[in-house]
DNA sequence: ATGATCTCCGATCAAATAGGTCGGACTAAG
DNA sequence: CTTAGTCCGACCTATTTGATCGGAGATCAT
């Protein structure tokens, strides 16, 4: 349950690369298209440039177009929140139907129902952890498959 | 995006009403059956007749057939905890594809994948957050506690 | 200038999952 | 024993998600 999309994963992959790629030590300010994205991490290509294009929408990526073109990121990585790539992904955070009710619309269990106002309690929780967390603590450098000490992730803060 | 299911939604709607008949003042101990619950909140009968009886599978409930029949908690409220709900509906906590892998499978890709690390800290940290919040804190009406967020570190309450 | 290449963008298709429905099996009261 | 009321499991439909295709526009190299 609370799965994320598989969109958002690429996102979040295809953001934690161009940030390594951009604000490394090898080329440094460097552009990256989406191919080497897709390779390297074996996403399919269209739907990786679509999430890229969604991320260049909501201003978090910018696009140069053209050979030699690619993206970049607009920010910095501790700038980019965590809840920011995913609700230019997936749309604002909201864990029950009626989290962003207007005026006017209710669900028809409204009128009787007590669950509301503690789940909306929850989902304040969870918001507060995502924009808490930014796309510099999954820079880490270290893959995935190689042991690690705790203490040497970079999500500890 | 985290949305959670609507059958959830009733599952939580459904153990609040039970525990409110059965622990409230008026008829004490007394079982419930789905129509009254499906009436009092509006929810297709079927439908939530289907969650009940997943619950009961899990354990939270216990069904009494027949005539006079209905559910009844098998635990006090606060014994019954938000993630085991949730979970007994919807399946283990996992907000990534490789949250469970077992040993011989992995995702696409794992093998350079800088993400996963991460998001499971945040997967940790909101499964403390819904283990920490009972049934119990959904009674009474009126919102009952504060979550502090866990995103610094370690989930205090 | 012109072509070649690369990216952007809209529309479209297929698969997975959630939401909702049906009829039968069982239980206990009368 | 009958019957009304309940639980239970299989089934169907609709929405969402994941993935794809084809063309238009922009940029760099020649």
């Amino acid at each position: 349950m609370l799965k994320i999309s598989k969109k958002a994963d690429y996102a979040l992959m295809a953001l934690q690369h161009i940030a390594a790629v951009q604000f490394g030590d090898v080329t440094p300010g460097r552009v990256v298209n989406t191919k080497e994205i897709a390779e390297e991490y074996n996403i399919p290509l269209e739907l990786l440039a679509k999430v890229l294009q969604t991320l260049a929408k909501h201003a978090l990526i910018e696009s140069h177009n053209g050979p030699k073109g690619g993206y970049a990121l607009v920010r910095r990585a501790h700038q980019i929140t965590i809840a920011q790539i995913l609700e230019s992904i997936e749309g604002p955070l909201g864990i029950t139907d009626c989290s962003h009710e207007k005026e006017g619309e209710f669900c028809m269990q409204r009128e009787n129902c007590h669950i509301r106002t503690p789940l909306l309690k929850v989902q304040d929780s969870i918001a507060q952890l995502l924009n808490n967390m930014t796309l510099q603590d999954m820079m880490g450098g270290t893959p995935l498959i190689t042991i690690q000490s705790p203490a040497a992730q970079g999500v500890e803060r």
